[in-house]
DNA sequence: CAGAATACATACGGTGCGTATGTGGCAGAT
DNA sequence: ATCTGCCACATACGCACCGTATGTATTCTG
């Protein structure tokens, strides 16, 4: 496979790819026609199917490059906090506010749960918001429980107050007051409380 | 118009419900043919398009069901409660039990999300939710904030981690760390610790 | 350089949706 | 009681979209 035929290939995976990511984030999947992107990205229902199986297999492939994108800028902000603590609390506000973005919104918190049954649609994010809660335990800072479990618990909370502001006319007042509820929960995780 | 009359209409709107709400929670809402379940109830699309506009409407009134019929169950819960804070905590873990129904899981949780926009897909539980948050806020047992975040972000926890409970191969066992993980959210957030 | 394989395009059939139209029966007016 | 209009629902039609089967050109392999 020469070096040159191998980036042909990638390519159109990933107009494709592009071209979907905008055609579900205006329109939503269902009401995505996969003749229209696939044209649109110069192509046809052909390279679809050849390269991603259905339409589901693309949206899949959508959502993981979103949500490495998300992770990626998610695991940034919790870096480069000054201790583990603030990490989190900045890293939850921070995706609160990253998930106003419409390809966001759309894509990996309202439409891919559904079709994808949630497995893998939010697969980095997740697990790496796991490690951070599981390191906060490890260093005492909060109970011991199960990391899997609050990591859902906290992540649901996130999405759905996400999809919640976004839904409103005036999402900068219901942004604050997520912020609000949100500084609560987190409060009450601390077991070093008022930080 | 006669009350035998109405009485038949009403009939046919109930039994088309019915079959879509058995239909939409086997197969999902995006699989279910409006043929083949308007005919398991012995009518056609046409009775359906009179009734609720389109498929979405339709499914706007099997969640409308499905969300008064939980919130129903969750009110008599929270109700009998010997006090407000065990009321708003048993109630929370019996959402997540009460979430592992298959019919809520596949409409409620899952589908109607994402076809509805989440609007009015838990209308009711959201709101008595709520009203239990500010009562409890009111008490001082809880400290004051946007009842209407708060209740979002709680909601959106139990939402998730249902959906996450029902992914497993071993429900039960995920159970119980959902419930421990709720525990500590909920115990965080109460003034007066270790109810 | 022949043949296989790959990356896509084209062609076809089927299904399901929305609308436009039809129809039978019940209700109210005269 | 008869007639007339309306309402609840059925039927009919066209269209859009999806999945597969097949075709084709280009590239890889021996």
């Amino acid at each position: 496979m020469s070096r040159a035929r191998a980036e042909m290939i990638e390519d159109t995976r990933a107009r494709l790819i592009a071209s979907a990511r905008r055609a579900f984030a205006t329109q939503g999947y269902a009401n995505t026609s996969m003749d229209d992107f696939t044209a649109r990205a110069g192509l046809t229902r052909g390279a679809l199917y050849h390269h991603f199986g259905d339409k589901k297999g693309l949206l899949a492939a959508v959502v993981a490059q979103l949500d490495s994108e998300m992770d990626a800028r998610l695991q940034r902000i919790s870096e480069q906090a000054v201790e583990p603590w603030s990490g989190f609390c900045e890293r939850c506000r921070a995706y609160l506010r990253m998930a106003q973005d419409p390809e966001i919104q759309r894509i990996v918190l309202q439409d891919a749960p559904a079709v994808l049954g949630d497995t893998g649609s939010q697969q980095h994010c997740v697990e790496s918001l796991r490690q951070l809660l599981e390191a906060l335990m490890q260093a005492g800072l909060i109970p011991a429980a199960p990391s899997h479990a609050l990591a859902q618990l906290i992540n649901g909370s996130l999405v759905n107050t996400a999809l919640w502001i976004a839904r409103d006319e005036h999402p900068s007042t219901r942004l604050e007051e997520g912020l609000q509820g949100l500084e609560l929960l987190l409060q009450g995780l601390s077991l070093t409380p008022t930080v």
